[in-house]
DNA sequence: CAAAATCTGTTTGTACACGAACAAAAGGCA
DNA sequence: TGCCTTTTGTTCGTGTACAAACAGATTTTG
């Protein structure tokens, strides 16, 4: 921060860094999470657990709805839930009111395997958080919850 | 928050909400990031771009090494370094002094192509901070570059 | 020097992620 | 009521990401 601003008084050209551009460091910080929910829970990956955790959360939802809560577009949802239901963590029945619609319901192995893993899942917040003070993890995540 | 903490004084059974952990919330961030990297720079994946941007920073380089430099593992720089190639911003050739090494060298279409598009680079990175106040985005920066 | 360990690039397989195009169903509106 | 628009789920194509296994080259070490 020093160099740089010194560099700016000397009318330096205006380098690019890609190691301070926020994308890239977006993507090192999630790499190491990724990491980090491997080693804790490696027997789902971070989109499958959201998905399964959503819907135990919701309880009965459209596939397209349950996409929408956890931030991934139809195509991926659909990706997820084929594997999720696969592994018969989900059943799929169609929605009595809507022909178009898919109603995914999670199985009681669906409900257990959630219910086993929040701990897991917790601690692997906390250990992504690690790197900083308490104080600061709550304002990093004030932060990065405004840039949505 | 206020809520989260009432709860908590009433010894609830420690929810599990998604919307809560980093880990959803660094990819909520990425995908928006990714939306504005997108309309700023069509013509160019953010993969891409940084390997062609550390590549004209460092200069002649094996393969290896710049997926080391831009964090990508050997089977992604290799699909990355592929299809640069087949589009005329970087050849390859092989190193002299070691007959396992690979040497990337940007072209000249590759470093006009970077050298365009650095303003672009920046505005993207202005653009994906844009939520918070100049003083934030320095915070914000110093602490995701403490979560790696 | 020779065997062992490491490094380099490649391939395969799995899993997101998203744009685009599509058909069937549902909803809105004239 | 009938047309138009939107929604829902599906498929296809491209592009990360990474683990695992591999062959050939290089380096380390006994």
């Amino acid at each position: 921060m020093k160099t740089t601003e010194m560099a700016k008084n000397i009318a330096e050209p205006e380098i690019y860094r890609l190691d301070e551009q926020v994308g890239f460091m977006l993507r090192r910080a999630t790499q190491r999470h990724l990491a980090i929910f491997n080693n804790l829970m490696p027997d789902f990956t971070p989109t499958q657990f959201a998905a399964l955790a959503k819907l135990c959360e919701l309880g009965p939802v459209s596939q397209n709805e349950l996409g929408r809560q956890t931030a991934m577009d139809a195509a991926t949802i659909k990706g997820v839930i084929d594997r999720l239901r696969k592994r018969g963590y989900v059943t799929t029945r169609p929605d009595p009111g809507d022909q178009r619609r898919i109603q995914i319901v999670p199985t009681g192995d669906g409900r257990t395997a959630y219910l086993e893993r929040v701990t897991a899942a917790q601690e692997i917040t906390a250990r992504t958080l690690e790197p900083l003070s308490p104080r600061e993890r709550g304002e990093f995540l004030d932060l990065l919850g405004r840039m949505t």
